[in-house]
DNA sequence: CCATATCTGTAGCGAACACTACATTTATGG
DNA sequence: CCATAAATGTAGTGTTCGCTACAGATATGG
């Protein structure tokens, strides 16, 4: 069997420029010209590699997930539950105004509502935002059962209300909020959980 | 000096309409053959009467926005900050899922990042955002002169902090989060005005 | 009743969009 | 060294986009 030519641009490279132009301008507003332009290639060879715009956006949103995860787990194996919100919210905070990437979440201002024909794009993102809320929840089930966390304390709200204060945090970045007022919110924010741990 | 013809259309009611248009589909999805469908009225009286699609947006921002106008002051009449908090947030999870209307917030979804030729249409969202933060911020310096608000909390922060989380809200309601979790989202959040509140 | 001014509907403008046909190039398998 | 397979660059495709020219309709001012 004759394998074909090799491939002669780096994916992953390329991946991470598309994630940036869908990052700054939102599925809808990135035009092909301007991602294959980023990702030094031609149209040809960015559908025979992913299909098409949404594929490509979803290969982005894997490479995004994926490069955050070190930091998701690290975040997670905060010692306390109050520990894992603080993580959580700061980190949040510095990464949407790091200026070696575009502000905000990409899960966030990539598209919340989109036209016709592309309807399943706010849920793709929605479906990513939803795992991470996923191993919060699950974390705090663990931090109630180890004690940092009161047993009345309702670990799905906790998880919920992380996740809406991160997306908000990206709503506010991605128009310009500096990292001092994000931080501002994220300090705010944690105050519920230490209403919510148990007294040392 | 002739005054020629009458518009035959309702521009209130128009704009009701391509507010519903915008809030669905996003600045950038919602094509100007939808609005004008949705409008009931053809082009060139889009363009006479709003200039351009931008245009257009402004006019129905402004109208969501004095829609939202009576609410809102209902909001700061509250007595206490914390009231002020639990009125904003769970008026917000009701309308971001009152089924008479698109799930989530047109500031919100309207436009977080656009394409090029429509990069003021983030700011545009952004600025009428703030407006309301400023008006949490007064109340809540208010709220200290008046003595229900402790002398050390930051109104300042606290107003980006319900910012914050209503615009959160926002994103999780766009993609399907139900009124009960959104509920649920503002209970946690209020806690924070309640440690922040002088006892009684 | 006429001149002027604005709205309305039809019809279509140029530009930009996502996407692709095709010939060429570059690898592998035998 | 040839047949096969896949990627590439050029140069488009048809469609949809925001927007508008134009002619006819409908009001007012004198």
């Amino acid at each position: 069997m004759a394998m074909g030519r090799p491939r002669e641009f780096d994916a992953d490279a390329a991946l991470d420029q598309a994630m940036e132009v869908f990052w700054r301008h939102g599925y809808e507003g990135a035009t092909i010209a301007q991602l294959t332009e980023a990702m030094g290639i031609n149209p040809p060879s960015l559908y025979a590699a992913f299909g098409n715009k949404e594929g490509l956006l979803k290969a982005a949103l894997d490479r995004y997930t994926a490069k955050r995860a070190a930091w998701m787990e690290g975040v997670l194996n905060a010692p306390t539950a109050r520990d894992v919100a603080e993580r959580m919210l700061m980190g949040t905070a510095d990464s949407q105004t790091d200026p070696d990437n575009p502000p905000g979440c990409l899960l966030v201002q990539g598209g919340l509502a989109c036209g016709t024909g592309s309807e399943n794009v706010p849920f793709e993102l929605a479906a990513r935002r939803a795992l991470t809320e996923d191993q919060l929840r699950e974390r705090f089930v663990r931090a109630k059962k180890e004690g940092d966390l009161k047993q009345t304390a309702d670990a799905a709200a906790l998880a919920r209300y992380l996740s809406a204060v991160s997306a908000g945090m990206g709503v506010m970045a991605s128009s310009g909020a500096d990292r001092e007022a994000l931080r501002q919110v994220a300090n705010v924010s944690v105050k519920v959980f230490e209403e919510q741990s148990t007294k040392r």
